[in-house]
DNA sequence: ACTAATCGATAGTAATACTTTTATATTTGC
DNA sequence: GCAAATATAAAAGTATTACTATCGATTAGT
């Protein structure tokens, strides 16, 4: 299954920690609590301070595992795509036609994520609302070529990537394919944001999902052969 | 540009700002220079401090305008997506064809800006950067709900229903016309910033503008009647 | 010319974003 | 089972940020 299956026993870029988190019981814990805190207090007035309180640890501590907050960040949207990454190619692996395997792609990647695994101490649902609020400010950032040449977006780019190929399998004279992918993931995300903000600003609600919307704009915007 | 642009003052929501920037050389300094410093040191390291050197004021005074930094990118948002619908408006004004009024519509809102007015303080050209880049910290947080109820984001609202109007016109029967209109806004924002950042996410390059790659997506889309 | 508004300068506070040091606890390697 | 290595907690310290308050000087309006 290619890179996929590398990408998850490595899990995550090792330049964006300074200890790996899943190495100890305090990298799981500061792991689990600043996923809930970030939801809890929003990503700008979450502090390590505040998080070494709440699991009973050091502040100190805690910057033996991450440089800083924005890195702690960046480890934690890794996870998510390495996550939806692996659903996506699971989902989509063994379907040949192309106009079902790009639809079931799509549903993974716009679907409102509402299981939590409960194994492990990262909850998907409420990293999931982290993603919506806060993953545009991980690179909307002056290092962000840097960090790009540290390879700290390559989870989300072979993600994009893979939506276009299968965009481009459907419709191979489509000339936009990594636009309308790149398009889908942010637009998706964004369409979240809006339908529980600015419900105004969405026709999506709660009989309508972001997953519907952008299926039907895929496929009224791609020939199928 | 249009003479009227010269003479045209762009309102704002008065619980932005403590004391009218435009009433003043101060505040206007402090617009146009803030503008400048946030493009050329990002957002997030911007300082009233640092600002109060670069105009030979202090930062005592600016506060005197703004009650924090996230208020004064409000206030610039709401200016930019001001001076956005106003020429939008002024360019799809008396076209009649619904299909040549969105498209219209759509080149205002999705194209690079390249002109400077050149008479007001704001360089608009810098200003589009900063939209491009920071735009989304000023929704992304916590308080976004209060903050729309004081009518905050009004401008970029009216603006995204108008584009939702025109693609009505268009098409009545087509289920999402704000969703469209408000992934086109926003997505126009994110294949710039993909652009000039991660250009492999993007087919938008010299050749291919992000005008047409949303021209395209919404006549694909829609049925013309 | 008087009054109010404006501004600059200074000082001060609380919080943030770290770094460093030291002491203690835990693990592991032999 | 013990020493050595490693990990963590606690405390203290620094520089910067994000303000607030005060005060005196300048400027503008009437």
């Amino acid at each position: 299954m290619d890179v996929l299956m590398q990408s998850l026993k490595i899990g995550v870029n090792e330049k964006l920690y300074i200890k790996d988190p899943e190495s100890s019981t305090l990298g799981k814990n500061i792991i689990e609590h600043s996923i809930l805190m970030i939801d809890e207090l929003g990503f700008d007035s979450f502090t390590f301070k505040k998080l070494g309180v709440k699991i009973n640890s050091n502040e100190s501590s805690i910057y033996r595992y991450f440089e800083n907050k924005h890195k702690l960040l960046l480890y934690l949207a890794t996870w998510y795509w390495g996550w939806v990454e692996y659903r996506m190619v699971f989902a989509t692996n063994g379907i040949d036609d192309p106009v079902k395997k790009l639809e079931k792609a799509v549903e993974v990647l716009t679907q409102n994520v509402e299981e939590d695994s409960t194994i492990s101490h990262v909850n998907e649902v409420v990293l999931n609302r982290i993603i919506i609020n806060e993953y545009s400010k991980s690179y909307l950032v002056k290092e962000v070529n840097q960090e790009d040449k540290d390879s700290f977006f390559i989870v989300c780019k072979r993600l994009v990537n893979r939506l276009s190929d299968m965009i481009s399998a459907v419709d191979q004279k489509y000339p936009y394919p990594i636009s309308l992918a790149s398009n889908v993931m942010e637009g998706s995300l964004h369409q979240y944001f809006l339908k529980g903000h600015f419900p105004t600003l969405t026709n999506c609600n709660s009989t309508i999902s972001p997953t519907e919307f952008f299926t039907d704009l895929i496929f009224r915007t791609l020939n199928k052969k």
